[in-house]
DNA sequence: TTCGTTCCGATGCAATCGCATCGAAAAAAC
DNA sequence: GTTTTTTCGATGCGATTGCATCGGAACGAA
């Protein structure tokens, strides 16, 4: 009994649709309708796939948030062999999403933080994508650093790019200021006297 | 001529109305119509006091931008005979909107922010705000710390309390944990071996 | 008073929203 | 081949949106 077209390929379909719109337009200019001319697919479709917009809206939420930490994850994992300190650099630096090709994913996040502060669901949504976060900055900084408490060094890092994120989407921060800062911290982090991460 | 009713003063009755449902239902849920309610004037005021939405948005958040800054300056001249590292520390507190009583300017800042992201107009009137605090921050820490760059420390400082806000928005972290993580910050400052900030 | 101008609140309107419903096409069962 | 069940895309519906328009109240000048 195989469905017609698969299911799950087609939310993610709609999920890759919606993060364009919000891109675009902001969580606000999100509708059925268009999202659904975007992802190419009926309005029956969407509905079909997602029994309300809220749900909707949760999922691409999840989609991105794994879209994220995979990315983070995966650039852990690919540089083992490099000093840890470069590895920290590299992973906060694809983690700020300062660069241009991230731009879209981070308007993404910023919405979904606005839209959170007022909607319990898409708020423990987000909290699980950051407890991820925070795990893995945790057990880098961890084994890279002489900190005394990395998981403390952690939580103020993810903060501090998040708050930089968002300084150089409304352009009070340009990328090379906001990775300037983001490098100053951490080459803090080792002592005043350790060398900075590479770049 | 001496118009029925004090123009200005209604704008910021208006505007105070828009920060109320802001902080309740987030920025898509504010319409003409529920302002109007919540201002307690007619629609047909709101529309003459504001030609259109988008600048009602933007007048309110030029307004709380006013409370948020001129709030920080008032503790900073408040405090003039303290030890500079306790001014530093109260004024970030202010500023981080930690505190639950001004946990609704936290989401309301937030939620433009999100939207600043994709409406230009909104964005440049973040900037304005933003560069007033750092601008304060700057001088602050110059004063206060033997710092070689106050200017970089501002500005870090800035975008961590912007990420200790958000995160604590969504409950990822508590009040509590967000204040000792900004005082750890800050009594890394002056040097690894200089007090820490009262509290 | 009477006229003319200005300001006010209320209502109208076209567009759009999320969601429910419907007939037809496809698949499965027999 | 026929019937039954499921899945599809499309349309309908009530509600709400931002904005435009309207009749009347309030004022100053004659």
């Amino acid at each position: 009994m195989p469905k017609q077209v698969d299911h799950e390929e087609r939310r993610r379909r709609i999920a890759e649709a919606v993060c364009a719109l919000i891109d675009a337009q902001g969580l606000e200019g999100v509708s059925l309708r268009d999202v659904a001319t975007r992802a190419e697919v009926s309005m029956g479709a969407v509905q079909r796939c997602f029994r309300t917009k809220e749900e909707m809206l949760l999922f691409a939420l999840g989609h991105v948030g794994e879209r994220v930490t995979e990315r983070a994850r995966g650039r852990l994992v690919g540089s083992p062999a490099q000093s840890a300190a470069s590895t920290v650099g590299h992973v906060v630096g694809e983690l700020a999403l300062l660069r241009e090709e991230h731009r879209a994913e981070a308007r993404i996040w910023l919405s979904f933080l606005a839209a959170a502060a007022v909607n319990p669901a898409l708020a423990a949504g987000l909290r699980n994508s950051y407890a991820d976060l925070e795990g893995l900055f945790t057990r880098l900084l961890a084994e890279a650093s002489g900190a005394p408490d990395p998981e403390r060094e952690a939580r103020t890092l993810l903060a501090l790019a998040d708050g930089l994120t968002g300084h150089v989407l409304i352009g009070h921060r340009t990328t090379e200021e906001a990775e300037e800062l983001l490098h100053a911290h951490l080459a803090g982090l080792w002592g005043p006297t350790g060398a900075a991460a590479g770049r």
